[in-house]
DNA sequence: CGCAGTTCATGCACCGAGTGCAAGTTGCAC
DNA sequence: GTGCAACTTGCACTCGGTGCATGAACTGCG
């Protein structure tokens, strides 16, 4: 990764974040697809050419993650004890990315309460965060690439059911919940144990 | 379900069939971000409005079930044993379908391979498959919701897994082999016993 | 057959997402 | 300051997708 300089990199950060908390807050209040590229861009108070340079398309301003987060993500894996099963692996690093992304997962919430056309997206966190968990268990789980696939997508279908029954009055604590009743209702058999 | 007089029922069946085949034939040469809807359009002798009278999108033409499948499904379904566990029930009729429409999961697989940019797109089958499905084990399964969507979203997960992994020159039965182990390695617990 | 009602195909105008390009602006290093 | 690289912006363009109004084809019925 290279570290351009100080100054560009913040500013980056701050518009990335503007204009992000401009478009979710639009949706929130009229819906995924009554919001315009235009309309954030406006509210944003930069050019719609810009918003293409921070964002992939109107999707990825909803589902994209945090600048800071790859680095959450890489500290939460190497967290993980040697030895500990895949399965408890994935489950507590879910449950410690919620924990941290609280405020945005309640957010995220919001404007897909708002945005019923929403509802056949299948992306619920970042896909890059899968990618990143994927690359991890590679390197630390002993099984064959389909094995690999099935577990890290059952811990991704796992998350993916619960957010939609979950009810937002009870905090991310009731998500972490659902997500460990999931993980205990759905193990892959034979979880085996990481080898380094 | 409205039946129309037959003649009209026929000939639309037709069409979607022709644009179907035309498209799809397009995309595995060209790539599905290559071929634009006019391109579809001009090959299939129809006009643009009318495709989309056929397709919601582009990407309907790629994943919308043959106009038969729904009947199929109800027939796959409705052919379960009384008692026989869901989890059992899902592989089976998945296995049914894989095989009644194996050649158009090959034909969707030569379209993916030489359409790289559809890698994002997680649906696989057809989405409304799963609709069919959940409504039917909703009406046959003893789970609570929560429960039994992480159990259809399992059987999903795994379909969509095993795809990828899939070699087609094993034919449609290497498909199935996968699927059995998929099913196998991730089994919700407690597998329940369907009720009527 | 002829007639009315419905379904379907089509052309047209229009909107919004997304891209390529070229010119301008801003921060950085020396 | 000067020269370089990163970033922003405006413009023109392509393409996916929709609303609407018109016309053709099929239907059932007297």
């Amino acid at each position: 990764m290279v570290v351009s300089s100080p100054v560009r990199e913040r500013k980056k950060r701050e518009t990335w974040r503007l204009v992000h908390a401009a478009a979710l807050r639009l949706m929130t209040e009229r819906g995924f697809d009554a919001v315009s590229v235009d309309d954030i861009v406006a509210a944003a108070g930069i050019s719609r050419r810009t918003f293409f340079n921070y964002f992939a398309g109107k999707e990825s301003v909803v589902f994209d993650p945090d600048p800071d987060d790859p680095a959450l993500w890489a500290t939460l894996l190497a967290e993980r004890p040697a030895g500990e099963p895949l399965w408890s692996s994935l489950r507590e690093v879910l449950i410690g990315y919620t924990t941290a992304a609280a405020d945005r997962m309640l957010l995220q919430r919001r404007v897909r309460l708002a945005s019923p056309e929403l509802a056949g997206c299948s992306r619920e966190l970042a896909d890059q965060f899968w990618v990143a968990v994927r690359e991890w268990a590679a390197g630390h789980a002993d099984l064959d690439g389909l094995r690999l696939d099935l577990t890290i997508n059952a811990a991704r279908t796992v998350l993916n059911t619960s957010c939609p029954h979950w009810d937002a009055d009870t905090g991310i604590t009731g998500l972490h919940e659902l997500l460990r009743a999931g993980f205990a209702f759905v193990t892959p058999s034979l979880p085996e144990r990481i080898t380094s």
